[in-house]
RNA sequence: GACUAUGUAGCUCAACUGGAUAGAGCACCUCACUACGGAUGAGGAGGUUGAGGGUUCGAAUCCUUCCAUGGUCGCCA
């Protein structure tokens, strides 16, 4: 049992032969105690004297006396105001340290413990590059997808390609008008940038378009519903649902750049996926499944043959699930797609939706409606949904030229720890591409880091000026202690000295801190799962590095004063670097060797 | 306007879910050093936790009234 519980249960026992009152073991809060008091874990006996009848000092009192007299690790006690500290007898912790903690899945349970999760994240339009808001997006997506498989769920990840509807349509009808056969090859672009570039040409070409018809006499409204453009681009949406060839086979080429484009920046990223989803494949589906709910009543129609949901009971409006003329909007094909994945995995326990905070009205309707649709599933559903990324001169827009694209930050931050390695000087006799994959390993953990430290349900600010710093709190700094541990091990194995199986020395207070932090690892994941959020585990890598950092500077390690504290420190480090590289692999950061 | 989230040091973020003197990083000041990898460590300064009221042994955290900011309220996605 781990030791919180231990204790728990240990002072519920306790607290019956006392007080003669049996109150279950969560009734008493154990905590870390704080640094400046002794010991090592603390009861909070305030909430207790109601029950000891006597005062709270004085129920610790006994409390405590009753706990050292047991058989659990509790040798010693302190009472600070009702605060009870308690001490745990050290060779726990150096028995911890060969036991628990030197397990090679410290920190996981077991795999296929828990159910079967899918994990949406991604998602992106077909039209546009990727930008600095789905980076937040793939890695908090992709670091859930890591946590709750370490928490034991078994976990697919997937997305929902957006590739059908108007917004491709007017890349496609901008290619045509100005693109004279240009393809990334003849362009030497990257497939997204290339249709990117004609989104923009659409959109430019478009606003000249209203200009005139506006000075024509026409209003905004007008000039914006009547111009040629999109009236070409609705008529190419049109061609597309009816199956036109000519038109298919364009959107065809046209996304496989895109998604040419998109490969590699996923590769660039380090994220993948399970399976591809793709919205021209499943919104029929959704069209059918809700005439189906029409069918069996959950759903109402209106007189224009359009399809409704009427949430009012569940303090939402009503909500349109099919247009009058039979066409999907984006809700019909949210519910085709879940519904799609729910018949691909039976074993589908719940989904979870990594998706802008701006959607959470959408989701909660999506998850009401499936509710109605008779899936049991639909209430463990759940929107993973993120602030937004802002700059300092406020939101990215496209039009006023802010936005950061995905590739350009990246290949920044590559090139800055290409610098500060290569002033370091400490990748000498590593080939190119072994140099490489260092430069972007610590330049994408600063990348990761940073936007994952913090509570995602937050809107964050990006400063480019201090998320290219690589001191202080950010991904490079855990790189860097991780590599002096690795070090130390690597000088420790050429010297053939063996990790210890059993230690004879104990810790020491100096060494608490950082065994401390080892031992939260698995509450720190479980937590970090059941509430979706990352920034727990980032946050606790930080600290683990900083007690190591700190410890480091003033212990020895292989030049320790004897040999059992030297095999204690080896084993410590040891224990740091592999719990370090857990807790980093669920943000999905890589860890290297040397930087 | 209604609903919803957020508001903590100059700036960017924490705070074990109601616990002890609210902690980190950046920036600023001081110090340490042949260094097992200095992309370092130790210390200082910096706070009426947006404001007021309430709940109790105890509040950044819960309730309430305001204030500020973002988001949503489409037969857009």
């Amino acid at each position: 049992m781990r030791l919180d519980p231990l204790l728990q249960s240990a002072a519920a026992t306790a607290f019956e032969r006392c007080f003669g009152s049996a109150l279950a073991p969560d009734q008493f809060s154990v905590q870390m105690t704080r640094k400046e008091f002794t010991g090592d874990r603390t009861i909070v006996c305030f909430p207790l004297a109601r029950h000891s009848k006597a005062a709270p000092d004085a129920t610790a009192e006994r409390l405590g006396e009753a706990l050292v007299s047991g058989d659990g690790p509790v040798t010693g006690f302190n009472v600070v105001k009702g605060f009870l500290n308690l001490e745990i007898e050290a060779s726990y912790w150096s028995e911890w340290l060969t036991g628990e903690a030197a397990g090679t899945d410290y920190g996981h349970k077991p795999s296929g413990s828990a159910p079967r999760v899918m994990v949406e994240y991604s998602s992106p339009n077909t039209n546009k590059p990727l930008h600095l808001g789905h980076l937040r997006n793939n890695f908090l997506g992709h670091s859930v997808s890591r946590i709750l498989e370490a928490a034991g769920h078994s976990v697919t990840k997937v997305q929902i390609v957006n590739d059908r509807g108007i917004h491709i349509c007017k890349s496609m009808v901008a290619w045509r008008k100005f693109g004279q056969g240009e393809t990334p090859e003849s362009a030497g672009m990257k497939g997204d940038k290339l249709v990117g570039k004609y989104y923009v040409a659409f959109d430019q070409a478009f606003k000249k378009e209203t200009a005139h018809l506006i000075e024509a006499g026409r209003s905004k409204e007008q000039a914006e519903k009547e111009a040629p453009l999109i009236l070409e681009a609705q008529e190419t949406l049109r061609l597309w649902e009816q199956g036109d060839a000519e038109t298919v086979g364009l959107w065809k080429t046209m996304n496989s750049w895109v998604y040419a484009g998109f490969e590699d920046t996923y590769r660039t990223m380090g994220v993948e996926f399970d399976k591809l989803y793709y919205e021209s494949d499943t919104y029929l589906t959704g069209r059918d499944r809700v005439l189906e709910g029409l069918k069996r009543g959950v759903f109402e129609q209106t007189d224009d043959g359009a399809v409704w949901v009427d949430l009012t009971e569940d303090g939402l409006d009503r909500k349109l699930l099919l247009r009058g003329d039979g066409t999907a909007v984006y809700m019909t094909q949210d519910i085709g797609t879940a519904l799609l994945r729910f018949q691909d995995f039976p074993d589908l326990d719940r989904q979870v939706y990594t998706v802008g905070n701006e959607q959470e009205y959408h989701f909660k309707v999506l998850f009401l409606v499936l509710g109605k649709l008779g899936f049991p599933q639909a209430e463990r559903c759940h929107h993973l949904s993120y602030g937004m990324v802002e700059l300092p001169e406020g939101k990215m827009k496209s039009r006023e030229g802010t936005v950061v694209d995905a590739d350009d930050l990246m290949a920044e931050m590559f090139g800055i720890a290409r610098e500060i390695a290569q002033e370091a000087g400490k990748l000498e006799g590593l080939d190119d591409e072994a140099q490489r994959e260092v430069f972007e390993r610590v330049g994408l953990s600063a990348l990761k880091y940073f936007l994952l430290k913090v509570d995602p349900k937050k809107n964050m600010m990006f400063d480019p000026k201090a998320s290219i710093d690589f001191y202080g709190n950010t991904g490079p700094f855990i790189l860097f202690n991780y590599v002096r541990g690795r070090s130390i091990l690597r000088r420790a194995h050429d010297e053939g000295l063996a990790l210890p199986t059993s230690l004879t020395t104990v810790p020491g207070p100096e060494e608490m801190e950082l065994i401390g932090c080892l031992h939260s690892l698995p509450d720190v994941i479980s937590e970090a799962a059941s509430t979706y959020n990352p920034s727990l585990v980032a946050n606790w890598c930080y600290d683990l590095t900083k007690a190591f950092s700190s410890y480091y500077q003033e212990h020895p390690i292989l030049a320790a004063e004897d040999e059992p504290t030297r095999d204690f420190r080896l084993a410590l480090t040891e224990r740091f670097t592999r719990s370090l590289n857990t807790g980093m692999h669920l943000l999905g950061i890589a860890l290297p060797e040397r930087m």
